[in-house]
DNA sequence: GTCAGTGCAAACCCTTTGCAGAAAG
DNA sequence: CTTTCTGCAAAGGGTTTGCACTGAC
């Protein structure tokens, strides 16, 4: 994804561009992916940047609530940021780490519970979860 | 639940029941329930009863290994214990904080994905998030 | 008496925060 | 110039760990 483009999809989301934010939109969207703050934080700096962890974790709430990016928590240890916002659902190895995406047709929901009073739906993750073989 | 069948139940899943395990099942398995370990810490000492935040955590993960009890990971900010074992989902309410139980049989789940080779299913968590109404 | 379990406090790790300096418009 | 953003380092909060003491059998 080029650097105009990516400022383009900021600024549709009601981010100012900044250095940082694009040199972190460029890593998220080089292709649908799943990183740690930790991981955005030492891509960035790996390519000659130098971003602060303050200003990684910053940017990547602020990704998020604009809907640039979608949370995903699978392990308590650590929030996990999705770069790819279509519908789409999730497994999860807890031995490995690894995150993959699933289809959302490969999975129906055939009827969502009606919800309680007063609140809206924000929207439904599944998870499926996984270890590999040998393990416990 | 009296404390013959927690002692019991203990004994069933290969633990020893020692007093302070038994007094956190029986704050536990009063009624399902979600409870964080801070929660399970709170409750257990106000019965009078004096366990140490090490042993909590130590206990519930022994739970949680054991069978027990199902950790809920919706927070990043802390680890649910659930102690319905039963198959079924979760309502998550982000504002307040406030966990619900949904019955499997509510959702169904068309057909899981072929899984990776070498993984072994764990099982499928399903979270609807949802906020109160007013909030953004 | 032996081994597992417990408690305390310190250590850990991810994440957030306060605030001064830098950058964007 | 004014406002927003960034960076540093320190603080925060849930969880884990090391190790000596206690309790179970």
């Amino acid at each position: 994804m080029e650097k105009q483009s990516i400022i383009d999809m900021l600024e549709d989301h009601d981010i100012q561009p900044t250095q940082q934010r694009i040199e972190i939109a460029q890593i998220l969207f080089a292709q649908d992916q799943h990183l740690s703050a930790e991981q955005v934080l030492n891509a960035v700096n790996q390519l000659g940047a130098t971003v602060s962890k303050a200003t990684v974790y910053n940017t990547l709430g602020l990704f998020a609530d604009k809907g640039l990016v979608r949370q995903v928590i699978v392990d308590p240890s650590r929030v996990f940021y999705d770069s790819n916002t279509s519908e789409h659902h999730h497994l999860y190895n807890s031995d490995t780490g690894m995150l993959m995406d699933i289809d959302a047709r490969q999975i129906s929901i055939q009827h969502l519970p009606e919800l309680p009073e007063g609140v809206v739906a924000e929207g439904v993750d599944v998870i499926i979860r996984v270890r590999s073989q040998a393990s416990a």
